[in-house]
RNA sequence: GCUCCCAUAGCUCAGCUGGAUAGAGCAUCAGAUUUCUAAUCUGAGGGUCACUGGUUCGAAUCCAGUUGGGAGUACCA
C-alpha cells in the first residue's frame, strides 16, 4: 500500500533531518480507533533515532494539512489517518490492472521449483491425512505460481515393498480371480480390502503360533511375522519379485494398475495434477553410485564391519549409514538418488517436499548429505513438514476402524451441499448443474478446512463441524462470491461507463473494504514465502466479513441509490470478487455464479 | 537418555520482524429478513496467553528454567 501522503511524509522528513527515511509501512488502523491507516512512530522511531512521541506529533503537523487527508489523531505514538475516500480507494484498488500486476514477485526473486507430494502406497486407498498432503501440495503449487514462480510437481508413488507384497499374498489366497470390474468396487478400495484381510489373517497365525508356544505370548506381531507361514511366503514374493518372476511381476501390474486407476479417479476429483510421476519401483535402486562417488570425495567413509557411512555432527545431526555391510541401500540412498533425478530431469532451483512432520530428522540428514555431496541447489531444498489430522477420539487408527476415507467424506460433504441447496430452493424447480455445485462446495470445504490452518499444526478434524457450511468456512466465501455474480449479473444490462468516481464512496465501511483488499498482495507473498496457506485462508475470510459487511450497510443496486454510486460501488464489489476468486484458485477452491 | 515441535476463551484456531484495552469461528444468550441470495449481519457474556524468572520504555511474541502433551532418535520405509 503505497499512499502519497506517507511518500511525502517521508521525504519531507528525509530533508528536514537530513537522513535516509525508510519506506513508511501503513498499518490497518484497529476498528475502535479514529482512522482508517495508522502510522507506528514506535517502530519508526527505531530507525530514525528519534523520539516516538516527537515523530507522532511532526507526522500530525505535516499530514493535517496534506490535501489526501481528512484529519488525523495521535495517541501515544500511534498516528491514526483518516484518508480522503478518493487518496483511499486510488492508492489501493481502483487500478485493477496495477493491483493484481503487483502480486508478482520481481522477475529477478522468481524461482524455478520442483514440489513433491502426495506420493501414496498402492496397497490402501486414501484418507484424510493424505487430503491433507493434496491439500497443502496442490494449493503450494498454485501460491508459488500466483506469485510468479514456475513449478513443477512431481508424485513419487511407493508402488513396491512388503507392504505391497501383503495384498498381492492376500489376494492370491482369497480373491478368487474377482476385480474391481467383477465386484464394481473402486480400485484401491478393492486391493485395500485385501490389506486388511491379509492383516486378519497374519493375526490368526500369529494367535495359533503363540498357542503352540507360550514362550511367545509378549512378542508382537511384528517380531513374529516371518515365523508365520504368511509372512514367510509374503518375504518369498518380495524376493521373487526383485528377481523379477514373471508371474510375480504380472500379478503386480495388475493390482497396481487397479489401484492406481482408483487414485487417478480421486486425484481428479480433486484436481491433483502432476507434471510428472516417479514410481518407486523404478527408481529404489538409485543412488548407490552416488555413494561411490562420495566415497572417493571423502564425503563418506567405510566402517570396520562394512557398512558406508557419513559423520553428520558438523550439522549437529548423528551419524547416518548410506549403504549397509552387505552393500545393499536402505532409505534415504534411494532418497538421495531420486532427488538428483529429479534435479536432472527439471533442473530447479529449489525443491519442497510435502511431507509429513515425522520425517523432520529424515530430511535434514537427506538435505546435509546432499549439501556435503556439493549440490549448488543444495541450499534451496525445503520439506513442508506438516501437522497430523487427529479426530476428536484421537489419532486415526486403521485398527480400531476409525480412519476416515477420502471417498466417502467427499461423498458425504457432496450429499451434504446438495442438501442444503435444496433447503433452499424449497420446493422451487432445482437448478440443471446440482451436482456440480454441490461438488465444488464439498470440494471447497473440505479444502478450506484443511487449508485455513497454518500447515505446521496437528489440526483437529471435527465432523460435526465439518458437514457444516456456516462460519469460517469454504461456503462462507464461496457465497460471498455467489452474492456478488449475482449483483454484476442484474446490474449488466445497466448502463456502464468507463468513469468510476471513487470519491463517492466515503462510507467507513467501503474505505475498510479497499484497505482489506489492498493487503492481498502482500498476504499472498508472504503465504509463498513462508509456504503457508493458513496466512492466505485467515486473510480470505477477513475480506470476505469485510465485504459482508459492506453488502449490509451500503446498498447497491437499490432504486434509491445513486447511478454514479451505483456504478462505484459495483466496481468494489468486483474487486472483492476478482481478489476472492483469484485467492480461493489460489487454494484450488472453486467458485460459483450461483449458490 | 538426547533432539525437535506444541501449550492463547468451554471447543477449534489466528495473532506478521516485540507496540494501543489479546482476536475470529463454533457453542450459549439477545436481536435483525416486504432481501441486492439469511450458507448472512448486529450485540452480549466468556482470558492469570501453562508456570517461574530475565531482557526492554513496552513481552502472548525474545532468552533461561519448570511442568504437561506430541513426534523423532535403526544396517525400517
Amino acid at each position: 500500500m503505497k499512499f502519497t501522503c506517507l511518500l511525502d511524509l517521508a521525504s519531507h522528513w528525509a530533508s528536514e533531518k537530513g537522513v535516509d527515511v525508510p519506506q513508511l509501512v501503513a498499518e490497518i488502523c484497529p476498528a475502535d480507533k479514529p482512522g482508517d491507516i495508522t502510522l507506528n512512530c514506535f517502530r519508526i522511531a527505531k530507525g530514525l533515532r528519534s523520539n516516538p512521541m516527537q515523530l507522532a506529533q511532526g507526522a500530525q503537523e505535516f499530514l493535517e494539512a496534506h490535501q489526501d487527508v481528512e484529519s488525523v489523531e495521535v495517541e501515544k505514538a500511534f498516528v491514526n489517518i483518516i484518508l480522503t475516500p478518493k487518496a483511499t480507494h486510488e492508492a489501493t484498488v481502483a487500478d485493477a490492472e496495477a493491483f493484481f500486476e503487483s502480486v508478482k514477485l520481481p522477475e529477478a526473486e522468481r524461482l524455478n521449483y520442483l514440489i513433491e507430494y502426495s506420493a501414496p502406497n498402492t496397497n490402501k486407498p486414501l484418507h484424510l491425512g493424505h487430503l491433507r498432503n493434496n491439500a497443502l501440495g496442490m494449493a503450494l503449487v498454485e501460491i508459488l505460481k500466483k506469485v510468479g514462480h514456475e513449478v513443477h510437481p512431481v508424485n513419487l508413488v511407493n508402488d513396491r515393498g512388503i507392504h505391497i507384497c501383503r495384498s498381492m499374498e492376500a489376494y492370491k489366497r482369497f480373491g478368487n480371480g474377482e476385480t474391481p470390474e467383477s465386484t464394481g468396487v473402486k480400485g484401491d478400495h478393492f486391493v485395500g480390502s485385501f490389506y486388511v484381510k491379509y492383516a486378519q489373517e497374519l493375526e490368526l497365525q500369529v494367535k495359533a503360533l503363540k498357542e503352540d508356544e507360550p514362550g511367545l505370548a509378549e512378542q508382537s506381531t511384528d517380531k513374529l511375522f516371518l515365523q508365520t507361514e504368511i509372512g514367510q511366503a509374503t518375504q518369498r514374493m518380495l524376493i521373487d519379485w526383485e528377481n523379477r518372476v514373471p508371474e510375480v511381476i504380472e500379478l503386480w501390474e495388475l493390482m497396481n494398475s487397479w489401484v492406481l486407476a482408483g487414485f487417478n479417479q480421486t486425484y481428479d476429483r480433486m484436481g491433483v495434477y502432476f507434471d510428472k510421476c516417479y514410481m518407486e519401483s523404478e527408481t529404489y535402486k538409485l543412488g548407490k553410485d552416488i555413494i561411490d562417488v562420495g566415497l572417493e570425495k571423502g564425503v563418506f567413509y567405510k566402517r570396520e564391519d562394512g557398512a558406508t557411512e557419513i559423520d553428520l555432527k558438523k550439522y549437529k545431526l548423528d551419524k547416518k549409514v548410506v549403504l549397509r555391510s552387505d552393500g545393499t541401500s536402505v532409505y534415504i540412498t534411494q532418497d538421495i538418488g531420486t532427488t538428483i533425478l529429479k534435479a536432472d530431469d527439471f533442473n530447479p532451483d529449489a525443491m519442497v517436499w510435502v511431507v509429513g512432520d515425522e520425517q523432520i530428522y529424515h530430511f535434514k540428514v537427506l538435505f546435509a548429505i546432499l549439501k556435503e555431496l556439493g549440490y549448488e541447489w543444495a541450499d534451496k531444498l525445503y520439506h513442508l513438514a506438516y501437522g497430523m489430522v487427529n479426530l476428536p477420539s484421537g489419532r486415526m487408527k486403521s485398527r480400531e476402524g476409525t480412519v476416515v476415507d477420502a471417498d466417502n467424506l467427499f461423498d458425504e460433504l457432496h450429499e451434504l451441499a446438495k442438501a442444503e441447496i435444496r433447503k433452499r430452493f424449497n420446493g422451487q424447480e432445482l437448478p440443471a448443474d446440482l451436482e456440480h455445485r454441490a461438488e465444488v462446495i464439498a470440494q471447497g470445504a473440505i479444502k478450506f478446512m484443511l487449508l485455513k490452518v497454518n500447515p505446521k499444526t496437528t489440526m483437529m478434524f471435527d465432523p460435526e463441524a465439518a458437514v457444516k457450511f456456516e462460519g469460517d468456512t469454504g461456503a462462507y466465501l464461496q457465497y460471498v462470491c455467489a452474492r456478488i455474480a449475482s449483483m454484476l449479473r442484474k446490474a449488466s444490462d445497466s448502463e456502464v461507463t468507463d468513469y468510476v468516481d471513487w470519491a463517492l464512496l466515503n462510507h467507513k465501511k467501503e474505505k475498510e473494504l479497499s484497505l482489506c483488499l489492498a493487503r492481498y498482495p502482500q498476504v499472498i507473498q508472504k503465504a509463498a514465502q513462508d509456504k503457508d496457506t493458513g496466512q492466505l485462508g485467515t486473510y480470505l475470510l477477513d475480506l470476505g466479513k469485510a465485504f459482508n459487511g459492506f453488502y449490509h450497510d451500503c446498498p447497491v443496486l437499490k432504486s434509491d441509490v445513486d447511478p454514479s454510486l451505483r456504478r462505484a460501488r459495483l466496481e468494489l464489489s468486483d474487486r472483492v470478487f476478482t481478489t476472492l476468486k483469484d485467492g480461493l484458485n489460489a487454494l484450488t477452491i472453486d467458485t460459483l455464479e450461483s449458490m
